[in-house]
DNA sequence: ATTGAAATCCACTTGTA
DNA sequence: TACAAGTGGATTTCAAT
């Protein structure tokens, strides 16, 4: 059926992803962003759709992986958490497998939540949430200091943070 | 009564959160950060008690503040959003009044994800997703340089990034 | 504070348009 | 693909320890 499959490949490029994403979709994204827990039926209200379809249309956005996970988020001060910062690090040899080896090491470290790596005079960005500035000193000292491919890095120490829960997909235009 | 006052102080102290937050706590939100939607009934089989048991450590932990919402977790592709990057920015002037202001209203931007007010040569970290580098310089050109107190950027563009989804509790020692 | 049972509500499947 | 009904199962409440 070769007109299908042209049909079906106009919608991968219009939308930028296979498998569709209607408005529909985007609704029931934009509510489970902001409310993971909520029942089906609550969300098919919401959405203006059967329980029955709403169901099937998550299922669908978990299977094609628009849907990665459900989190829960908490507060870092109840996981002893008071401090965060922004390790702006440069390492060298600047190789594939010195990046490798450093990004899937650090991002293993408890204190860490996260590692990029960025374009720029810095070669990543580690995110941290520790204990107090005692234990950021201390992360950096006896974790990110003892790497050999370290060559140097500086603390953003994060003062306020304001963070998006939900995000709305952006025009295609 | 005096003697509970100085035992509720003592356990604010040495847990750092108001409340107590014991082992079965920990497990409880180990569990509801990995998958959010599990049922009740499987959460309380993971951590060894009773359904109701379970719902009402849980709800205490929302009530309490420990567990801040359920989100789901969206693949940025299907959110029209394939690049990724922070921008280190400096405002001028450093008073409480613009920095609330860039921070509050610059977050409210479709494409930013997050701010961070840090200290170091850099004032702010935004966090931003948009659908390309076009897109990217759009939204420097067409935001950011636009806003009176901002005084100089960088672009940190994100080649790869490794968030973490489940983060335990850090020892109190 | 934790538990077990009862009642209500929801998810999942099947059938139909 | 969307909807409607029925069944099995889960959530929730409540009484008791």
């Amino acid at each position: 059926m070769p007109g299908a499959a042209a049909t079906d490949l106009n919608i991968v490029r219009k939308c930028g992803y296979p498998g569709a994403m209607d408005e529909l979709d985007s609704e029931i994204i934009r509510h489970l962003q902001l409310d993971a827990r909520q029942t089906n039926r609550e969300l098919a209200r919401r959405v203006g759709i059967a329980p029955s379809t709403c169901l099937e249309r998550v299922r669908s956005l978990q299977q094609r992986g628009v849907i990665r996970g459900y989190h829960a988020a908490i507060d870092p001060a109840a996981l002893n958490r008071r401090v965060e910062a922004f390790i702006a690090t440069r390492v060298r040899p600047l190789s594939r497998a010195v990046i490798e080896a450093f990004r899937a090491q650090v991002v293993a470290y408890p204190e860490v939540l996260g590692v990029f790596v960025v374009a720029g005079d810095d070669d990543f960005l580690v995110h941290v949430a520790v204990r107090d500035l005692d234990h950021l000193h201390g992360f950096l000292i006896d974790r990110l200091s003892q790497r050999k491919e370290v060559v140097s890095f500086r603390s953003l120490v994060v003062y306020q943070s304001g963070r998006k829960e939900v995000l709305d997909r952006l025009p295609d235009a």
